[in-house]
DNA sequence: TATGAATGAGTTTTCATTCAT
DNA sequence: TATGAATGAAAACTCATTCAT
């Protein structure tokens, strides 16, 4: 069974995507985004100044002021804008796949596809955001719990249509599968590795599915 | 099958521990990193001023120099005593267990357990020290290693006794159930629960063992 | 023979003399190193603050280093800025000059004029510039080597022209003649005198060209 | 006419000779002073700690203050130290000189010998100790008073006898002479040069003596 | 909208000096 | 006398943010 690659887009598609959606201040603002990540990914967040990011960006240290209302605001933003089109487009692609053992790892493989196709939101993703208390309080709660929403509710579904083990948690499983993903991710990012973190999607979800038991002996 | 509760002591009984095998100037240097944690733990690294810590200590500023050569020193060297305690204890004691699923199991608990009974270094654990990616890469390899060393040789163990699936990779499958329990104990941090970590070994490691799937359909 | 005096300008031409030459950054920048000079002259380097030296400029500390990168470099500024001035003046006014010997005498002349006119400049070249190594090696090399330069012509055109004894050693008469003129002007600063440094230009030029021997027996 | 060159001693006979004239006390202090120099000389004054004064003295650092009472001492009776030397020593050599000539000679020559012989104290005394205002007021007036005073009383001897121009202020004349001296020895200071810094004794007093002028013409 | 010069709050670290032993 | 652990004052510099143009 394959890995679904339904069209995930390029980087540079994502770009023109994202712009034409948006009209001119919404294009600036994305641009000036993209510019930051950059800078982010290469130096660190604390190692980062406003005016590096301007000077990626190709404009005046205040012109993003007049986009993002702080330094922390940006890296927020980054956050926000792709778990918003992460979500999106899973809720969209997802609705197209019945089988949940499908949804699921069609879910790992747009989660992993879209930090290989931008490293630069993957080093922000899985090393700068994790900063910070405030960070992981303030937006775990608000958009990750769309994430785990997402998760639960395919579990959910495969429990009732009897693919999975029914007395699990739901919402221990979406921990369990979330934490699994994050760590291969991290890796991927932190051994700065050229493997392909999509070819990850499979071996990661036949453990997921099937355990490391042989024969399935109850431990 | 029961969670191995073998004696893991209590915090207060940890620090007397230390304590009487190090000299007096380990065991001042101890007790400094316990002031930084506990400051580390209220207010986040970056907010915590080197003053804060030698305040909770109850010496002068200065002092701190005298066994730390920085700030970033503190936070790097909670994480390696933790680390060298935990690996030095949890050799110890897997030595005495035989069979590879309980090991892992004991492995998972040592891992909720030393967590547990040390809130503050729950919390620098769990979110200051994923700041920076100095510390990412620096740490990680150097320390997480062994770590995950201990975790391959108990699953290359398994597989050879036939309890765990021979086709797996005991590199990957280290990396998943290290980034399950970690998602564990971050989400146990961030939600402020008082529910206990080291009841979430059990159900955590079934379903790392048994997988998801129910009757074990393969996907 | 009289020392010349042609028009050294008072230190309130200088200043806007200099501001006029520049553009507003320039201005500026000269503005910070009169403030300097004026906090060095009056404190010391060393006790001095930037912030003392921004307070009296009427600036925000930080503006300080959009101009300066350091507090060092505001002390070498105050000498490049005084010694290019000196140079340049020292040249254009020298040209105009036939006889090596009033040569010499204007240049020194114009040594202790430009202290004279401007105490704080003074004060900051005579004692403050000569702490540390680190400045005597640093710039002694580049910029005194022209002051030196100049002497030296002047003494080999001299020698040339039969007025000055040609066995002599160009060099060593240069360091002889800095020497003293640099001793009376310490002098000078150290013991706050109200006496006129100007003054001093024909005595002592009359003990460098006649030396101190009478009826000129050789020693 | 040669450089007298009456016994000036070896460094490591200079240092016999004081720790024997002093107590066991006295002997220690002179123990640290020639560690501070070293140090100091090596690092320069700013830059030196007192530890490492104590290291290189081998001893603890609080003991540095059972002899000194500040660092700050510890330069100045460097300076003390020395000139007391220096002075004690010519006015000894300089008794059994009789023609003035010879004894600013002589004088000029101890100047040179005592720097040459001791790099370290020469590095203090030409760069180390021009630092601040504070030693530049406070040990000029009180030790150097007598520096020039040995030359003033020979500069007006001479003039008594007929050997040097009456009509010069033996004031200026000293200062005069001080001033090329001192150039000499911080330039062979600062250029790390090889050459004999005694070498240059004839030289200079050659000038000093005769001026640069050739067939005396008067200026 | 865009600019970029100016602001000024904020903190780690050093090291001379002390003093209990 | 000697030690050296402990003290704590002190300041250069950065950089996110503002605002007059």
């Amino acid at each position: 069974m394959e890995t679904t690659r339904r069209q995930v887009g390029t980087q540079a598609g994502a770009e023109a995507e994202v712009a034409e959606r948006g009209g001119l201040r919404a294009e600036k603002s994305w641009h000036i985004l993209r510019a930051a990540a950059k800078v982010f990914a290469r130096s660190g967040y604390f190692n980062s100044k406003v005016s590096d990011v301007a000077r990626e960006a190709g404009i005046a240290d205040g012109t993003v002021y007049l986009y993002f209302k702080s330094k922390d605001e940006l890296l927020s933003s980054i956050f926000s804008a792709a778990m918003d089109e992460f979500i999106r487009r899973a809720r969209a692609e997802l609705a197209g796949i019945v089988d949940p053992r499908e949804q699921l790892r069609h879910f790992a493989y747009l989660h992993f596809a879209s930090l290989e196709r931008d490293r630069d939101l993957a080093i922000v993703f899985q090393i700068e955001l994790r900063q910070s208390t405030k960070f992981m309080e303030q937006f775990s709660s608000a958009q990750l719990a769309e994430y785990f929403q997402i998760i639960r509710e395919i579990i959910e579904t495969g429990q009732q249509r009897g693919l999975f083990r029914p007395q699990l948690s739901a919402r221990l499983v979406a921990k369990f599968l979330f934490g699994a993903l994050d760590e291969m991710a991290t890796n991927w990012v932190i051994s700065h590795s050229n493997a392909s973190l999509t070819a990850m999607v499979d071996p990661v979800m036949e453990i997921f599915f099937n355990g490391v038991s042989s024969n399935h002996a109850q431990v």
